[in-house]
DNA sequence: ACAGTATTAGGAATTCTTCTTAGTAGAGCG
DNA sequence: CGCTCTACTAAGAAGAATTCCTAATACTGT
């Protein structure tokens, strides 16, 4: 999958609307939600339309996709909370060996979420996916 | 969905092997690589049965499921890295208003990872899935 | 040993996402 | 204005991940 950065970029009436429609909500919708919001403007779009283009605002760092790369769930046998490295490419997480100050939450802070916990990961480029991209 | 305390709970071969198996590895497996994992040691395990058991055992805290419940993927229209407030029980994600300092890396602590950003995450129960529990 | 029930295997069903194909539409150029 | 090139789309099929269902199994307490 090599870069191809000679390719006109063409922001469609879908495309403008996508980003438009999520932007101008505070919560954080799943694909189908923004396909809902979305179908109130353009009645005709598809679901797959709404999928890639939020792959490809996301890969263009546009727009922020939670959680990730690859679909799958990943599990961790240490139930303490300790910092995580993702792949944003191919989705591996492993632990952060470096030492971080984990942030924590007043009570009054919390906006009524009981049984806190702090996830911290740190997102970017394996090396592994970094090397097989040139 | 009521909470019954009063449940015997019964460590299953099963259910203790795709602990320990899960405990031994410093990767964060998928379901499917605990499957593989425990297959080797019990051959005519499920893979409905590992996905049962670690729901269960995060369920309980005693493994962790790395990006939360749900397996919908959310986007969100801010790239700028902020907090967020995830619901463990229904996966709905809000932003933290609360100010966080968010931890940064230097390069040599980033085992080899390169375009990094921060994501922190507080994981715990929303106030409307706290009372449906109730 | 018996009853009651938590748990399992196996596979079907569901849910979410990606892919395929044929067609559409915008941009550059004569 | 008409032509060409190609990014993009709609529609639905296909694929992948997860959950659900059922009958059978195996602990646990008595």
């Amino acid at each position: 999958m090599a870069i191809e950065s000679n390719k006109t970029v063409r922001l469609s009436r879908q495309r403008e609307t996508i980003l438009a429609e999520l932007r101008k909500v505070k919560t954080h919708p799943t694909a189908d939600e923004v396909y809902d919001m979305v179908r109130r403007i353009l009645p005709r779009i598809s679901l797959g339309t709404v999928y890639r283009n939020l792959d490809f605002l996301s890969s263009r760092g546009v727009v922020l996709r939670l959680g990730g790369a690859g679909t799958q769930k990943r599990f961790d046998g240490t139930p303490e909370p300790h910092p995580h490295l993702r792949c944003s490419e191919c989705g591996r997480v492993e632990d952060l060996m470096a030492p971080i100050h984990l942030p924590s939450l007043a009570a009054e802070e919390a906006m009524g979420y009981t049984s806190l916990r702090c996830d911290v990961e740190f997102v970017g480029i394996c090396p592994m996916c970094a090397n097989s991209k040139m």
